[in-house]
DNA sequence: GCCAACGTTGGC
DNA sequence: GCCAACGTTGGC
């Protein structure tokens, strides 16, 4: 969608080969989105998908309103499918390059990172020769509608709001998997209650 | 290991 | 269509 729709090459060529799946994480700028967990926490996400190419309504409509998000080719928004999002973690459902873009809808996390099949399609436009089955590249989660939110969530309202300037979405447009933090996730959704 | 050229995302 | 940000590639 975004990623997962998107036909694009964004390297991983060398880097995902050195970036071994025991990657501990514990370190850099995205440290928090891999530490350990206490027992029972649940994490937040946002994944953008194009709605021209597969929209919310698009999930609430598929089969047990579930998809696979395949089609990140982005070595660190691959990190957060591969390692970071868990099972019963929430996502927030992102239309980019929409108008408006914005947050649409909730998601969950009901299939822990596994290998992106599109990657091994010599058909598919997210082919990845460097990609083979026997060492994966590219993952991908499986995440099932939750709901709709009550009214788009603008970007334009989220950089409006100043205690979500630090919000991943914000800091680091281009990336197509983001983290949220629990505080940003329930502040948008207050917002979508909001007329 | 540096860095310039190039490609991609995605907002505007 | 333009631009900012930034990851990758390849020459050296």
């Amino acid at each position: 969608m975004a990623a997962k729709k998107r036909p694009a090459r964004t390297g991983g060529k060398a880097t995902a080969k050195s970036a071994p799946k025991s990657a501990p994480y514990s370190e850099g700028k995205w440290a928090e989105a891999f530490a350990p967990r206490a027992a029972g926490e649940r994490r937040y996400w946002l994944a953008k998908s194009e709605p021209e190419t597969f929209s919310f309504d698009d999930l609430l409509s598929a089969k047990d309103r579930t998809t696979c998000w395949d089609g990140v080719r982005n070595t660190a928004a691959r990190n957060f499918l591969r390692d970071g999002m868990k099972l019963g973690d929430q996502v927030f459902f992102y239309h980019s390059m929409a108008q408006p873009s914005g947050v649409v809808g909730i998601c969950e996390v009901v299939r822990e990172g596994y290998p992106d099949a599109s990657a091994f399609d010599r058909k598919s436009a997210y082919f990845d020769p460097d990609s083979v089955p026997e060492t994966p590249m590219w993952y991908m989660v499986d995440v099932r509608a939750v709901r709709a939110l009550p009214r788009l969530v603008s970007l334009a309202e989220i950089k409006a709001e100043k205690k979500l300037a630090k919000m991943a979405l914000v800091r680091v447009s281009r990336l197509s998997v983001v983290p949220v933090t629990s505080a940003e996730w329930d502040l948008v959704i207050r917002m979508a209650e909001r007329p």
